[in-house]
DNA sequence: CAGCGCTACCACACCCC
DNA sequence: GGTGTGGTAGCG
């Protein structure tokens, strides 16, 4: 009764103490410094929320471990340090047993799953080939939902087995891809397993747990395109259209070739008897601890290592050694930055009603922002939206991310198709592409700026399909002069940066 | 001195036939 | 019995 209430009460106290200590400054100070010296940082917090704070406030490219306690209840502290300075460390094995990564919430992120199923309860199962059946209908799922290709030599395969249990990660290795955030990564699993979540409900009644929507058949087209479509109409008559065509899809696909993949070989049974899936869902939440290649869980002595059939090996590099290079593999919200990284999402059907809903009730014009318009940096906005208007076409910013270590900029830019590439504007519907998310997203979101703070240039791409498989991308301009890091560097000297200014990542 | 974020489940209130 | 709400134990 009490316990959930203490437990806010205690949380607020230490929040109120932390911020007396450590008042928020009223001013963000976008930190542009190129990293002078690769100083250490290695600082242990009781809390989570304070270790999240400090990598904030550090210019160093850190990120935030959980470490279990040898107090043995699962009890837990947060390191925050570098990639490079963790592995140092950590390699030898001899520290740092017992070590998770965390997730952090709306960090972009690899697409991943736990698997396991208890080997007594299941002694007919084989796990290995289960995985490479698992392996290959999530490769279909990319490829028809996304449009993108990858195999079982994208997959990093890690094993923590014991008698008792068949337990591995698979980490995916896609190339320039990551998904927005693992609450993303989520809804597409739950999305694409949606037919073994029926084959389990159905056993005893029609009632099926489907956050993702009502939506049970193969990879089911997401009802982006009606969503689009719908937003001249009443707010009312999207949702029951929407409604009546997501039940519409099952009959029609089932009635054509494509009917649903068989997905039997996912269903196991617990201790109790129980059935439930081989890959765990539990593990999409926010700033979800992920064990680390080669640690273990404190009770055991069973750590993660590479699985005898895995089939992703890292390039070979003269800096890092391989297992460092394992061991950047496996960290879920380790992306490398390029150029022509694509981030998908995955909402679910809840979100997109609300989200439509919201759409519809602020604003008139269809298209707008989806809340993320606006970067820490102001003039960089102003001078990106300049760069994408031409006579009275007036393009928008759709998304913006800014990634570490590069000192990149990435605009995602709406209703605006001049192409540098063709020197004309890409027609709106001319090219048909395999599903219609690929389709939404050009028709959205077609043109891309990257501004390089740190080389003080910035250049375009393009996403339309043709750009694409040339690999276009345009000559470096100059930043002008009013946007340069020298004046953003002054104003920071003078305290006069806006105070509106927003920290990246943000959402 | 000190973990976090859920979901499954329960208890209860309210409603309607 | 159906449905919605609030609240916690316990799982990952």
């Amino acid at each position: 009764m009490m316990g959930k209430w203490e437990a806010k009460l205690k949380q607020i106290e230490e929040r109120a103490s932390c911020y007396e200590r450590k008042p928020l400054s009223s001013v963000y100070r976008p930190r542009l410094s190129k990293p002078e010296d690769p100083s250490s940082v290695w600082k242990l917090f009781h809390r989570q929320n304070q270790a999240f704070n400090f990598v904030k406030s550090c210019k160093e490219n850190v990120h935030v471990f959980a470490l279990e306690c040898k107090v043995g209840d699962g009890q837990r502290i947060y390191l925050v340090t570098t990639y490079a300075q963790l592995w140092f460390y950590y390699k030898s094995r001899k520290h740092l047993l017992h070590c998770y990564e965390v997730i952090p919430e709306n960090a972009v992120c690899k697409l991943y799953f736990d698997l396991e199923f208890n080997k007594h309860a299941n002694p007919e199962a084989d796990g290995k080939k289960m995985v490479v059946l698992l392996i290959e209908h999530v490769c279909k799922a990319l490829q028809e939902l996304y449009s993108v290709s990858c195999s079982a030599e994208d997959v990093f395969n890690l094993d923590s087995s014991t008698d008792e249990k068949f337990s591995r990660h698979l980490i995916f290795q896609l190339h320039d891809v990551a998904f927005k955030d693992n609450i993303h990564v989520g809804n597409f699993v739950r999305k694409i397993l949606q037919p073994a979540l029926h084959l389990i409900s159905s056993e005893y009644d029609n009632r099926i747990p489907n956050p993702v929507g009502h939506e049970f058949s193969h990879f089911p087209e997401t009802p982006l395109k009606q969503e689009i479509s719908f937003n001249q109409t009443s707010p009312d008559k999207d949702i029951a259209k929407s409604w009546t065509l997501n039940s519409e899809i099952p009959e029609r696909l089932e009635s054509a070739e494509q009917s649903s993949p068989d997905l039997s070989f996912l269903v196991v049974k617990s201790n109790t008897g129980e059935e439930h899936l081989f890959v765990d869902l539990g593990v999409y939440t926010r700033n979800r601890n992920f064990r680390l290649y080669k640690s273990s869980k404190i009770g055991k002595c069973v750590a993660l290592e590479v699985a005898e059939d895995n089939k992703f090996f890292p390039k070979q590099s003269k800096n890092i050694s391989e297992e460092n290079q394992y061991f950047l593999s496996s960290l879920v919200s380790n992306i490398r930055f390029s150029d022509s990284l694509r981030i998908l999402t995955c909402d679910t059907s809840q979100n997109k009603r609300k989200r439509t809903e919201h759409v519809n009730s602020t604003s008139s014009s269809v298209e707008t922002i989806e809340g993320f318009q606006c970067s820490p940096y102001p003039e960089i906005d102003r001078f990106v939206l300049s760069l994408v208007t031409k006579n009275d076409t007036k393009g928008g910013i759709r998304r913006w991310n800014y990634f570490f270590p590069e000192e990149l900029l990435v605009y995602d830019i709406c209703r605006y198709r001049w192409c540098q590439n063709i020197g004309r504007a890409h027609k709106s519907n001319n090219i048909m592409l395999p599903n219609t998310h690929v389709q939404e997203f050009l028709k959205v979101s077609i043109q891309r700026i990257v501004v390089d703070l740190k080389n003080e240039v910035w250049y375009q791409k393009c996403h339309d399909p043709v750009c694409k498989a040339e690999n276009f991308k345009s000559d470096c301009f100059p930043l002008p002069a009013e946007v340069s890091l020298l004046f953003l560097f002054k104003e920071l000297h003078l305290g006069i940066l806006p105070a509106s200014a927003k920290e990246p990542q943000a959402t």
